[in-house]
DNA sequence: GAGTTTTATTGAAAGTCATTCAGTAACATT
DNA sequence: AATGTTACTGAATGACTTTCAATAAAACTC
């Protein structure tokens, strides 16, 4: 009882047990974290506002991670694609933190100095002004969706269902199982993605109803 | 107490109820939807087998609405536009519901109806058997990313985060706020990849759609 | 270096939530 | 009318987040 000779907590050591937490378990709570490090539960509230707050961490981690591995000097399109690829692999390096974090997603002020990088590079490629937010945003969505994707339960066509949905069934035959299918329909969706921003580039569409 | 003269529940009231719930709240907790009903918590469970089941079941009915709504019969490229518009929408006319829903999404049986007739019509349309699943899934995934997109807090840019990013701040200041950038990020992006997915396509099978 | 304040922990407790189960009274069947 | 079934209630369990007083070591003050 009492103060322990030398701190048994601090933050990096609550985020990265709560990493280890999710990556083995798919699940954070407060019991399961405080055995991990060998503490009490209340103990952890020394340290943390709450579970929101180690969540937020976890968050800013994933972003930081993301952020230092794009190289923004590259061609526009090239450097979206890194981006979107790092953005994912993030989440497919931790499986099982999008269930934890997709309750209230990004936006945090550690967002703004990678935004700030996106939005310099597609004004700089010629993308008009008004449509910069929307490009960004819309490819976070997809990387977003890709990353739930990622940690979905399969599409099982058994023999029942493959009477009523025999095309479909020919189709999924046609495709891998598992971790590849995910990378091919996610490297198929920002293939094309790119090839439409591209073309919006030359022929500025101003997003909206026009 | 004992049984009332006539029954409070069904599955249907529960659903339903449980509907206007995450629309007014964003959460979804047994005593609040026992409250809801004016019935007391341990009532549901003669009904359903428990809160998953009344996720299953809310899941099931999105699907159900979104399948309604898409005419396959329409131009490849106009049909997957109205299809991820209505599944997008069918999101947005519950918000909140994506928290709920964004921890074990989808790929149920309800779905198989619905990806047998993209499939079809994909493929009809002259895009090769090896492609049309990662062309269906990069789309959705897109759509549940801007369904996820579409409850996120927004990107607040204070004055002192202004200076730090000042070309992040502009692009912020083009964009309208709240619904409408959401739909101007989800149009921007979905025109993006129909546009990329013409490119794509290899040639049509036969002269126009069925 | 003795006394005081600050700090990092524990353990108990309150308030929520999902779920189960024994009781109860109306309905349905014979 | 007797019996069984059905649809509810209320109490109880175990898990969770969070708070707070108590404790003892560390850090500071003089």
């Amino acid at each position: 009882m009492g103060r322990p000779r030398t701190p048994l907590l601090d933050r990096a050591r609550i985020v990265d047990a709560a990493f280890r937490l999710v990556d083995r378990s798919g699940d954070l709570t407060i019991p399961a974290l405080a055995k991990e490090l060998q503490v009490s539960p209340s103990a952890l509230y020394h340290h943390v506002a709450g579970r929101a707050e180690i969540v937020a961490m976890m968050r800013a981690e994933l972003v930081r991670t993301i952020g230092g591995r794009t190289v923004w000097d590259l061609p526009w399109d090239e450097a979206l694609a890194v981006w979107a690829r790092s953005y994912r692999d993030a989440f497919a390096e931790h499986p099982g933190i999008v269930r934890v974090l997709a309750t209230a997603p990004l936006s945090e002020p550690f967002m703004h100095a990678m935004y700030e990088l996106a939005v310099v590079a597609l004004e700089d490629a010629g993308f008009a002004a008004a449509d910069v937010m929307g490009v960004i945003t819309a490819l976070e969505s997809f990387v977003l969706g890709s990353a739930l994707d990622l940690v979905a339960p399969p599409v099982m066509v058994d023999a029942v269902a493959r009477d009523a949905a025999p095309r479909l069934a020919a189709a999924l035959d046609a495709v891998p199982a598992g971790r590849e299918r995910a990378d091919q329909a996610f490297e198929t969706g920002l293939r094309a993605i790119l090839a439409g921003y591209r073309a919006m580039r030359t022929a500025p569409a101003s997003a909206g109803g026009a």
